[in-house]
DNA sequence: TCACAATCGTCGGCTGGACGACAGAAATAG
DNA sequence: CTATTTCTGTCGTCCAGCCGACGATTGTGA
């Protein structure tokens, strides 16, 4: 997911588990969590630099009951503690984690880390500046259709009758994801299996039937 | 304004100016501009890293006549052109600008440098998440009362009938700034008044009457 | 100083989309 | 396997707030 606050890699993960590089991970402990597990609450007293080692995360914002997802975070991923979301575990999860300042030392010493480390933070600030654009400028059946269409273009697989994709993902969880309710977006992929653009083939399935006309329905909020 | 896109210091600027920072002033190119220039368009071609030496700048993101301000930069403020974002001059304006990976070799040598640019990046992504959750989670009324709330914390001056606060902006800036129309704060400003909570003195000028008042009407959304 | 541009308050019409509700289907847990 | 929980599609009501319009006021530049 593009627009998702994460860094796109495995680099962090592969660049600290080199031997040069153990200052960093010697810095770092894990921490294991199950799935449903809410790992962090905003404003956390400690503040913590963490990595995904394996699993999943969700981290989103939430108030009265209404919540935005900011991203999924996997493998490789980088978060820090120190803000006003949530974290979750999708599943069960390790993480490594380490106070901030003293992260900071260790990566400090390592130009190799300090780099990818520097455009995983961009990454993040990008994805942060793309959710702002779609949630000011695009109305909602924009962003559902652009959600679909890079999840496809990411993890569609062609078949017969159109392109296949598994999202994985309930109609509940997209609408937090795309910053909307159940009932629209719902409504929203009855609409286009009307329009014969999509159809539902079950829970977080779904075939393309037209991917060009997503891909239309979803300008200028997906390019 | 605590929940924009801004590094709050004018600390980059007294580090690259240390002798033993010449590295850092060295990578940096001197820019100037006028009032009212269009500095970087989104996608600028060139991916520069650029601090505000002088003046004042707005980055902000257009979309078929609509804006939303994303930051007011000063003197100290860091951003880069590598983004979806325009920048102009709101009064003539000196940048210090380098190319990305330039500045990156430079910062990376001086940790008396690299930790405050951390920082910065973190206090924008931090603004960014602000900025995320204000137009998700609160209504405009919130919004607009936060903005003056935090202006009146920020500058605001005690006087016999209240306290004095020196904006600076137009209603339609001010619109830009929380992410509405023109029409729908200026009814609010004039709804404020009828309350007793504020007065409009004059175009930027305000005078608030219940700062008490305010503070309530801005809960949740300034905290 | 004057002409013009920018700003502004106000009104009313319109719409995007949230949300409660409900019955049915699918998945999960014991 | 069964009971319970979760998910879902659909409907209809409601409302936050956008936006065109217009006349008045203020600020700017020559």
């Amino acid at each position: 997911m593009g627009s998702r606050l994460r860094s796109s890699g495995r680099n962090l993960l592969e660049i600290i588990y080199k031997e040069e590089n153990k200052v960093i991970l010697d810095a770092l402990h894990e921490r294991s969590y199950r799935k449903r597990h809410l790992l962090f609450m905003p404003y956390h007293k400690e503040d913590l630099v963490c990595i995904v080692k394996t699993g999943k995360l969700r981290m989103y914002m939430g108030l009265e009951g209404k919540e935005l997802s900011l991203s999924m975070l996997g493998p490789g991923d980088i978060f820090s503690t120190h803000s006003r979301a949530y974290v979750e575990a999708l599943e069960d999860t390790t993480i490594l984690a380490c106070p901030v300042f003293k992260f900071f030392k260790a990566a400090m010493e390592r130009q190799e880390f300090m780099l990818p480390l520097l455009m995983s933070l961009g990454d993040i600030l990008t994805g942060a500046l793309s959710i702002i654009e779609r949630l000011y400028f695009h109305d909602i059946d924009k962003r559902v259709a652009a959600f679909f269409y890079e999840e496809a273009l990411l993890r569609g697989e062609n078949s017969t009758d159109g392109m296949r994709l598994h999202v994985g993902l309930t109609v509940d969880n997209i609408a937090k994801i795309v910053g909307s309710s159940r009932q629209t977006v719902s409504s929203l992929i009855s609409a286009m299996e009307k329009n014969g653009i999509m159809k539902k083939l079950a829970r977080g399935e779904y075939l393309i039937t037209d991917m060009e006309e997503l891909r239309l329905t979803a300008l200028p909020c997906a390019e």
